[in-house]
DNA sequence: AAGCATAATAGTAATTGTTATCAGTATTAT
DNA sequence: ATAATACTGATAACAATTACTATTATGCTT
């Protein structure tokens, strides 16, 4: 495996500005000074570099897939509002995850947990977006 | 809002095959029948129903919708050999929504929560798929 | 039962997010 | 420096879903 300044371009970018952003905003970002920069390697490097578990990939169900340096036990909140992504800490997943496999006998291999709703700023605030 | 024979059928399609279809596996299960069936019609009564609350829409993060009569609350979990959607009752979603709420003032409105992994069935069998 | 307003349909085209293809380019080991 | 090959950019392909529109069905009114 080689390592191309495209693949640190990516990486750097999520490690750097960890608002957990999506393939496309990657790109955007990147695209300015580096003109002839591809989606799809964006794509392919945000993935591989997911299946290296160098980054997580965040699977959002009705929106696109967003990318998380932050690689441990952790899950996400989205705001409806303002469309941020959240960390969230969950000790109650830890607790899923045995009771499923006890209850069911269902060999976990992956959770997607995605929640929604709107975050703390916004309920405070007016709407930001509509 | 008129009741047309295609919305009752579609209804009818998901609550007496509780096999957790997706749009095409209805619209396909119903064109033998109903050679002029269209697929848009499916997917618009589909996610109207569930608009209705008279189904519940179940999204996965890198499939299909599925769509399910059963509308009471409860999970999934998706085994990645057979590919069939499972029902699974889980207490500690309740905890988890007030946790949520509690600790990060998050008002959730939606939780997609996608369980993968191998049910009991393939894990006690050879692979049915691969 | 006939007429009418309108909601719903079929068929098609458009959209969106993502992956595949492939000729040319960059990287790394020798 | 050279050679092997992994990687890139550009474009096309793809799958799931939604939007569009002329036509048809539904249900109300009389």
């Amino acid at each position: 495996m080689k390592f191309s300044k495209q693949r640190e371009m990516i990486l750097n970018q999520v490690l750097n500005y960890p608002i957990h952003p999506t393939a496309d905003q990657v790109y955007t970002a990147l695209k300015t000074d580096n003109p002839n920069l591809s989606l799809g390697t964006v794509y392919r490097n945000l993935n591989l570099l997911s299946e290296m578990g160098m980054l997580m990939k965040i699977r959002i169900a009705d929106g696109s897939d967003r990318f998380d340096g932050r690689t441990d036990d952790h899950y996400h909140m989205v705001c409806e509002r303002c469309s941020k992504v959240y960390d969230v800490e969950l000790d109650t997943m830890k607790a899923l995850k045995s009771c499923v496999s006890d209850k069911y006998g269902h060999a976990l291999t992956e959770i997607t947990l995605t929640l929604k709703g709107v975050c703390a700023a916004c309920t405070s605030c007016t709407p930001q977006t509509e």
